[in-house]
DNA sequence: AGTTAGCACTCGATGAAGATGAGTGCTAAC
DNA sequence: GTTAGCACTCATCTTCATCGAGTGCTAACT
């Protein structure tokens, strides 16, 4: 059997449809809504046929069709057309990124819940990634006895601080003078080769520290790497108003995950390198999302993919719609950070 | 009428009961359930009064009934009595305090987890606040035209940065001298000193510079108090088990109003003062917060109370295991924070 | 007096029976 | 190949009766 373009032309019409109702589509809905020229029968044949093809499926005998995941991967591979942003939420979007130079962890924050807004859906936004950062100032701050703070700052004015051990009776100025080497010999190295190994030779200099300096890297790298891992949450009470979730046992199983920082971090990890992701049901490694879709894309700082943010809804998401927010949240926030921290690169 | 000792003991194990079963509970289980020696018609007449005073709730004439607000308040204030945690309960707590030495915000972060997974509650947890620490150490880090990066230590570890606009053309051995200046004259002042207006000999020293200065202190104070409300929520999916929410509107509304950091910031601030404070149903000021009970405590460094968190559940919520864990956590928390970051004050 | 047994009554919950209607598959005619 | 027509299916809704937990009241008991 063959998908000609009439089968398409049904196929899309009931995905419009099921998108927006979320009740199984009858061939007399189809027949009627749209301009096809079809009666009902035809249709219904035609239905027939795309149900064995493995693109609807049947609640039941006596219900319409929905579309199955095989559906929606034809649709946003070959059917929808993108869609335009409104004006409202345009000027919503770009009201939120106006404000004032924040912090980054503000911005990130910010973007979260201007992407769950505008998509009535769940969202999830990943800091940036730092390991292709290079160093910018690295300090280290006495604190008390035993214990000191290392502080560092990227060149595109990220930090990140993780506290440290120290020998007993270390001096301020002993660790004053440290930060000054450590300064002049790691300054503009990326991070991911301070991690892996550049250190030998600054050992040599640092005699009898030498082992606090293995330690501090140590730390450093461990700071990074937890950080890295912390995923920005928001909307996911969205989710609570479409009536796939109107039973709280659903509800609670896909929550519940998306209360577990790691499993999101597990969708966004990893995908910096393609625009866009789109997960549909059974896609996800998650079969706890198997009911879910998860659309993922890239912000960059400069021309640098840096970090990822996504959005979770039902696999009848409307991806139109959220592919366009995507694609223009993911610009407004590339632009907002290579204009706030980068502007050499830019 | 009277609240004699009878009266007291059948509500309490109207409120018991109900703790327990979340369903109305009628007179004959309270003349079984407990060694009362009263016959249900008795209850049934006692209940009536205890109705009348309006400590019952009746939700339909044939039911049973249910606490009110005013009895959980009695409850709480007069009846109950504390409970232990068990040695599952504790080792599970302590387990969870014993890793290596992290950041801060990591602790927080953990000690909502604990305290969710502990009550069966959703739990919240406010970061230490910063206006009573002091200064350890202050830093300008130049990043690209026109730009540099505040940071900031304090006396016990905790930093925050803050991205400043600087007067174009000033070249990092400024920013150094700068840093270094107010280094020399901001260590060791509290923070909240900073912010009012300690600055006005600074300002002399630093002729030119002094409206830049003035904007690095409004910065780092807005930054400051954006970061301060900052509330780690967790498991705020363990209320979708309840049977309060078995009902989807219930649940988003009460869900919705958690998703909001400003709503729980609210819910935790300016308590530092007393130890424990709850807030039962109508007496939250969040009207959509009726049917809940907040509990609050705080935590301490050394022997200064810098934070709090929160416990929200169902006003049918198990005050005894509910303090018990909080006033544990809390002594853990502190104590953990305490050895980590400020071993003088302790 | 206070307590209790007994009883009529209330009212939500449960469940069975029937009606409704959206939707299908199939057949036969166009 | 398309469509009208029709019998059939099955979830959903409505109605109605039943059930039972729980009450309030009264009268008898201690």
């Amino acid at each position: 059997m063959e998908l000609d373009a009439r089968k398409m032309r049904i196929l899309q019409a009931i995905i419009d449809d099921y998108i927006l109702t979320a009740s199984p589509v009858g061939s007399r809905t189809i027949a009627k809504s749209t301009d096809i020229g079809l009666s009902s029968a035809t249709i219904r044949n035609e239905m027939s046929d795309l149900e064995e093809m493995g693109f609807l499926e049947q609640p039941h005998t006596s219900a319409g069709r929905i579309p199955s995941d095989k559906a929606y991967r034809l649709y946003v591979d070959s059917i929808m057309r993108r869609s335009q942003l409104s004006r409202d939420e345009l000027s919503f979007i770009s009201e939120h990124y106006s404000k004032k130079l924040g912090e980054v962890d503000d911005i990130v924050k910010q973007t979260a819940f201007v992407l769950s807004s505008v998509t009535r859906y769940a969202s999830m936004v990943l800091s940036p990634r730092l390991h292709t950062a290079r160093l910018r100032y690295i300090h280290l701050v006495g604190l008390g006895e035993g214990k000191a703070l290392l502080l560092i700052v990227t060149d595109s004015g990220l930090t990140r601080d993780s506290l440290i051990r120290i020998p007993y009776g270390m001096e301020q100025s002993e660790l004053e003078r440290i930060s000054l080497m450590l300064n002049a010999k790691l300054s503009d190295c990326r991070l991911d080769d301070i991690m892996a190994s550049r250190m030998d030779d600054i050992a040599g200099e640092l005699g009898e520290h030498a082992r606090f300096l293995n330690s501090i890297i140590k730390s450093l790298g461990e700071s990074l790497e937890q950080k890295a891992k912390r995923v920005e949450l928001s909307g996911a009470m969205n989710l609570l108003s479409l009536p796939e979730y109107s039973d709280v046992d659903r509800a609670k199983d896909i929550l519940s995950v998306m209360e577990k920082g790691d499993a999101l971090y597990e969708m966004l990890k990893g995908r910096e390198d393609v625009e866009f992701t789109i997960k549909i049901g059974h896609e996800n490694e998650l079969s706890s999302m198997k009911d879910c879709s998860v659309v993922t894309a890239t912000y960059k700082i400069g021309s640098e993919p840096i970090g990822t943010f996504g959005v979770i809804g039902p696999t009848r998401m409307n991806y139109p719609k959220v592919l366009a927010v995507m694609g223009h949240i993911g610009r407004t926030l590339s632009e907002t950070l290579t204009n706030m921290l980068d502007e050499e690169r830019k």
